[in-house]
DNA sequence: AATACGGGGTT
DNA sequence: AACCCAGTATT
């Protein structure tokens, strides 16, 4: 049991300074940090902010590099097909990301770079915390971001335990470091993700906790109290392959989810439908032969988990060549069945039913 | 104010 | 198995 030690009051100047000289000293060298603080590109920040929406930064850099590589400048981006630019999104998640990200270098290249949170606030994919981290990353303006980190650590220092929006944003902006607002904004990002975490926080080397009353409470992981998340729903359908597991016949998914990539023809079923009326429905929509069942497989999506009976099938549509496809993690899967069953063929004939 | 929207990391 | 991640758009 240690002695709860009541927090030091929190005077804004002072916090600032002791969260500024810890960021000096241990903040994160990231590739999208490149530049003069205050005076980054705004191109290569504005790509990391988008990559970073809802995705940790260890898995980022996974796809940075590769996508400035491919897309250089934001020119090279907006000329570039959406399908080249979902292609080196494939496996991130998000894909609207993908596609806004595009239209808005299209209106970028037609117009310039817009220089203020307003401005960037316009642009399609980007909302009040990407204006904030690009309008003071790489233009200096004073305003302060709202992410995840944000909220922690707010909520933490503060010891309130169902931060509103308000709340949060109206604490963030009084904080702000009116010298040094992008330095400050990755500050807080940085003491998030690296010491004031969600599970485990290392209150022991943070520099704010003499003042923390998260950390005077004793239960510093109760601030913030957690989200209330909606419900998984289960789903099934079916697919069909039409191919090999080179060249498929693919289709471009449409609507919102997993919309732009391409994947195998699927059909979901009706509540309390079939697996062979979805099979027949999907066929006859394909004027396709449905063939046998290959197996099944799960996916879990954060509000999704999908059973997708994957059969063959047979049609004279034209295929395409996967490799060159975006496509999403569930079609990577349902590939992946053909795989299994090609190395199978050793002990199990190739129309000897299916198997899984 | 709720919900849809991916996929993976951490505990 | 929770809970979360440098959130945004839509309803």
């Amino acid at each position: 049991m240690t002695a709860v030690v009541p927090p030091v009051p929190l005077d804004p100047s002072q916090i600032r300074a002791e969260l500024l000289a810890w960021f000096d000293a241990s903040g994160r060298a990231l590739p999208w940090r490149l530049g003069q603080e205050g005076r980054r590109d705004p191109y290569r920040v504005w790509v990391a902010e988008i990559l970073l929406q809802q995705t940790q930064v260890a898995r980022g850099l996974h796809y940075y590099d590769r996508f400035l590589e491919a897309f250089p400048t934001v020119q090279a981006l907006a000329g570039a097909p959406v399908e080249a630019v979902l292609k080196a999104w494939e496996g991130c998640g998000y894909y609207a990301r993908a596609r806004n990200l595009h239209r808005a270098a299209g209106l970028i290249a037609a117009d310039g770079f817009p220089t203020t949170y307003v401005g960037w606030l316009a642009l399609p994919g980007v909302g009040p915390y990407t204006a904030a981290a690009v309008a003071s990353l790489a233009y200096g303006e004073g305003r302060a971001v709202n992410d995840g980190n944000v909220r922690r650590v707010l909520a933490r220092l503060y010891g309130e335990a169902r931060p509103t929006e308000n709340w949060i944003q109206a604490h963030a902006d009084a904080l702000l470091s009116p010298t040094r607002p992008g330095a400050w904004n990755e500050a807080v990002m940085d003491l998030g993700a690296t010491v004031c975490t969600p599970k485990a926080p290392r209150c022991a080397t943070c520099p704010l906790s003499a003042h923390c009353a998260a950390r005077a409470s004793g239960t510093p992981t109760a601030f913030p109290a957690p989200k209330v998340r909606t419900a998984v729903k289960a789903v099934q359908a079916v697919a069909v392959l039409i191919g090999d597991e080179r060249t498929a016949v693919l289709e471009r998914r449409e609507g919102g989810l997993l919309g732009g990539l391409m994947g195998l023809p699927m059909q979901e079923l009706r509540e309390s439908g079939t697996t062979q009326n979805a099979l027949n429905a999907l066929c006859k929509r394909l004027n396709a032969r449905p063939g046998e069942l290959l197996g099944q497989i799960t996916h879990s999506m954060t509000h999704r988990q999908i059973t997708l009976h994957v059969y063959v099938a047979a049609s004279d549509l034209p295929r395409q060549t996967v490799a060159d496809a975006a496509l999403s993690r569930l079609d990577h899967k349902a590939l992946g069945l053909l795989q299994r069953r090609q190395e199978g063929l050793f002990a199990m004939p190739l129309t000897g039913g299916s198997s899984v």
